[in-house]
RNA sequence: GCCGGUGUGGCGGAAUGGUAGACGCAGGGGAUUCAAAAUCCCCCGAGGCAGCCCCUCGUGCGAGUUCGAGUCUCGCCACCGGCACCA
């Protein structure tokens, strides 16, 4: 008896698809197009078991539409530039670039045993000259678009190391390497104006109906429209030129609640009263403490320190209010003030109970007119509460009424504008590091910041560089950062900063459709692959990545780079789950957690035993983690059980948008039904069978093809392969003529190809299948097979099951109910009494409510 | 803290508001075998009743809508993702 041998049947296929130039993706006449992208991996140097499940589910729908007729893209390159490759040079001398390309050169290594169905000749690396020159190139577009510019903007500062951190690099508000408390230092930044275009981005989310709801959400909470009202107030006495502090409020209607005037430690009045206010300075830099990531400002503990300033109320006959500054408050949203109304906000309410400044209420529950204590009462927008004694004249009203109203009557009296506001933040795209696309422009002393010219492009990064000392290499480069000035020609300097990696990322899928062109996209290249039909990718880029690419492309149209039809670059989105494992853990001497690597621990009935007899604690379903020793290696799967069992196991087990806990004995279980497969093929029963068996197989396979189809459509791979597990046994079961079971067996072969290609492709060599079936088309269902005469209805009583009826499908609605009643059950329950309710659902189920 | 999501047997999970637990794993029993591996067949939510056809409970917790709720609504709890310099 041969066996299935996945060792020589996989390389065999992927040299044929290659010699066939299989997967070359070609713009034919009379064939629609597909473009199939997975979000592109960081070349950290091993691909990672999460990887195989993202690229097996590009690969599926990308055989699927490749033999349902069309001509497909599916590329593969790296986000190649980024930190880890400094931090390894750090760590470990040598050059990022070096570690770079050896990691790709890895990856890629590791990937083609996969047998994913790849144009590998469009593969590019985001750190390769010529992408980033292209980029460099766009950039220039961009600015000359107004889409670019410079301003002041926060940054972790380390004052020890003397260096920017990035927010990973902030450790509970302290520098990684030095321990040092990290501080909010200003610097000048380049941002791109994705503000600008805030609303666009928000109002175009409707349209993308095959994106998840979920991260349609999340973008619109993201980028944050708000409709509120902008005034200003008096100062009492003027100081340092400001005779007002203008403030922007959601919430206008509160304003007989306010009890302070709040200002950002970075606003300009409060950078005015530091030069000479030595304690405000001192309070200011206290507040400026800690990491800049939202989430440290809010849990921050609320500082505030009173200037002493008081402001005049807007509305007549209110006491004057007095000017705090506020650590909570943010420089980037609205003005950088606000006014303080604590019944109505928990944080004013924290910072009130705090500094003992008073509480007013504004409003209260129609059902409990109690005041504000330590919860500041805060109902739904769409809720009733009572106001009291509003100065609109509101009574009874909904926040939104009230919101409203308020903006009408404050601006029918010019005391303020109602605006529109968005959360969103321009994009700041400068970072103060290596290993980045550098930013083409030259700062001169006679002409000021100066574009490179597109003919120097690539501003290429130079190759010697040191990684011993912290900061920027480019900032102390010799000879890269002196440069004439490409407008005077007179000594200047070139930008040290480089681009945040999120712009690498942000039009690769653009570069993917004419990956060697001389400039960034070929029109025509791009009017024929794009968009991006199915995008796959972790739920973890819902929002910077894709809201990014999405700006992207429309600066890329705006600019010539793609067609108008380009602005939504992504038709449709799976975020797909990760890929877990058990972790194995006792406990040290230390009392410390000592995790243990799967192959060194032996399962019994659940429970999990090292070689010594040790037992294990099992945490099941954690994130895959080198240092918690939970991590499996694709490579270590292929070599035990093939890549087929592999990319059949990570679409197996969960539906994809979950995550799926990898398990040894789940990959047992899917070799093993491979072996099934392949045996059926190999060694085929010669029965003779009979026609009732040939006609049960033959409708069994054709329901199969449907749900299959359907399955995979849909993403709905788990219940796919759940459908060609059961048909596998049907095969196996049949008493059908040997005819009739190969032609079963060739088409499970077909319908399992996108998932185990290399397996279907020797199934269909087996089961006389012509040519390869990777160029084969898709099997089609004949409906004949699929449609049922008979269907058994269950019978509930008071909606619990109680028993069935069989009865033909198209049976009358009266009919059925007679049957029902007449049912054993029925008789029983009803005790000679009538039904009080009856329910036929025709086709689904009868209930008897008695 | 804010935004988004998830929660079903011992485990992964299935189920257009309509028979909860498809399919797979683990477990149990059997066939084949000198024996094993491999393969094949059967059973498998909990409890009751003792048996197959019956009853009760059961989809994180608590309410609600409905003839009928895993599915819809509200309130909790736990875990996961994001929070603008990780990618």
């Amino acid at each position: 008896m041969t066996r299935y041998t996945p060792a020589e049947i996989e390389p065999k296929w992927q040299e044929a698809w290659d010699k066939a130039e299989t997967f070359r993706a070609r713009r034919t006449e009379g064939k629609p197009k597909y473009y199939v992208l997975e979000m592109f991996p960081y070349p950290s140097g091993r691909i990672h078991i999460g990887h195989v499940r993202n690229y097996t589910m590009g690969d599926v729908i990308a055989r699927y539409k490749k033999a349902t007729g069309h001509n497909v893209l599916h590329p593969m390159g790296f986000d190649a530039f980024g930190m880890p490759a400094e931090n390894a040079a750090m760590k470990s001398g040598g050059h990022p670039k070096t570690w770079t390309y050896d990691n790709i050169d890895e990856m890629v290594r590791q990937m083609k045993p996969l047998g994913f169905g790849i144009d590998w000749s469009r593969m590019f690396a985001t750190c390769d000259p010529e992408y980033y020159g292209q980029q460099q190139a766009l950039f220039l577009d961009f600015l000359e678009a107004g889409l670019v510019y410079r301003k002041n903007a926060v940054v972790n500062w380390d004052p020890v190391d003397m260096t920017v951190l990035a927010n990973e690099q902030v450790i509970d508000g302290k520098g990684w390497r030095s321990g040092a408390e990290v501080e909010r230092r200003e610097l000048t930044q380049w941002f791109f104006k994705i503000s600008d275009m805030a609303g666009e981005l928000l109002d175009a989310l409707e349209g993308l109906d095959d994106w998840p709801a979920k991260v349609r959400l999340m973008q619109e909470n993201w980028i944050g429209r708000s409709r509120g009202l902008q005034f200003s107030w008096d100062l009492t006495e003027p100081t340092h030129g400001f005779d007002k502090i203008e403030v922007y409020t959601t919430r206008p209607d509160t304003l007989l609640g306010a009890s302070f005037l709040g200002l950002s430690p970075d606003h300009p009045l409060t950078k005015a009263l530091e030069t000479d206010n030595p304690d405000l300075a001192k309070a200011v830099a206290q507040m400026r403490k800690g990491g800049t990531t939202e989430e440290a400002l809010e849990k921050a503990e609320k500082l505030g320190f009173d200037t002493g300033l008081t402001v005049k109320h807007p509305l007549e006959g209110q006491p004057d209010i007095p000017v705090w500054v506020a650590n909570f408050i943010l420089m980037d949203y609205g003005t950088g003030a606000i006014f303080g109304s604590p019944a109505h906000d928990q944080r004013d309410l924290d910072f009130c109970r705090k500094y003992g400044l008073p509480v007013k209420d504004t409003f209260v529950a129609l059902d409990d007119p109690a005041p504000v204590t330590d919860t500041a009462f805060i109902p739904p927008k769409t809720e009733k509460v009572k106001w009291l004694d509003h100065f609109a004249g509101l009574d009874v009203a909904t926040g939104q009424e009230a919101v409203d109203t308020t903006i009408d009557w404050m601006e029918a009296r010019g005391l303020g504008t109602g605006v529109e506001k968005f959360r969103l933040r321009d994009w700041g795209l400068s970072r103060q590091r290596y290993w980045g696309c550098p930013i083409p422009v030259v700062h001169c002393d006679a002409c000021g910041v100066v574009p490179e010219r597109k003919d120097n492009l690539p501003i290429r990064l130079p190759d010697d560089v040191s990684f011993d000392v912290p900061g920027n290499p480019l900032d102390r480069h010799p000879t890269w950062r002196d440069v004439d000035c490409p407008k005077c020609g007179k000594p200047a300097r070139r930008e040290t900063d480089t681009m945040d990696t999120f712009v690498d990322s942000s039009w690769y899928f653009a570069r993917f459709t004419a990956p060697h062109a001389v400039t960034p996209t070929d029109m025509d290249d791009a009017a024929y692959w794009m968009n991006v039909d199915q995008y796959i990718g972790g739920i973890e880029h819902a929002i910077l990545h894709l809201l990014y690419s999405r700006f992207f492309a429309r600066g890329m149209i705006r600019t010539g780079h793609l067609p108008e039809s380009a602005k939504e670059p992504f038709d449709a989105l799976f975020t797909q789950g990760m890929v877990t494992h058990a972790i194995y853990q006792t406990t040290g001497d230390d009392g410390r957690p000592v995790y243990h690597y799967p192959e060194d621990v032996e399962l019994r009935d659940g429970k999990g035993f090292l070689k010594d007899g040790t037992e294990v604690q099992i945490v099941p379903s954690a994130k895959m983690s080198k240092s918690k020793n939970n991590v499996v290696d694709p490579m270590d799967i292929i070599e035990t059980y093939g890549a087929d069992t592999a990319r059949w196991f990570v679409l197996s087990d969960s539906p994809p948008e979950r995550d799926v806990e990898w398990t040894a004995s789940g990959a047992e279980a899917a070799n093993k039904h491979l072996a099934r497969v392949w045996r059926l093929a190999a060694e085929p029963s010669d029965e003779a069978g009979s026609p009732e068996a040939d006609e049960a197989l033959l409708r069994d396979m054709h329901k199969t093809i449907d749900e299959v189809t359907k399955g995979i459509e849909s993403f709905g791979f788990n219940a796919a392969i759940a459908r060609l597990y059961a048909f596998t046994a049907a095969i196996q079961k049949s008493k059908a003529g040997a005819e009739t079971r190969r032609l079963a067996t060739r088409t499970l072969g077909q319908l399992m190809s996108p998932m185990t290609p290399h397996l279907a492709e020797e199934v269909w060599a087996l089961t006389g299948g012509e040519g390869l079936l990777a160029e084969a088309d898709w099997p089609k269902a004949d409906e004949a097979y699929l449609v049922e005469d008979t269907v058994t209805l269950p019978i509930q009583i008071n909606g619990k099951r109680r028993s069935e009826i069989t009865v033909a499908k198209d049976l009358s609605k009266e009919e059925v109910e007679k049957l029902a009643l007449a049912d054993d059950a029925v008789v029983k329950a009803l005790a000679g009494g009538q039904p009080k309710k009856l329910i036929v659902v025709p086709g689904r189920i009868v209930n008897v409510v008695v």
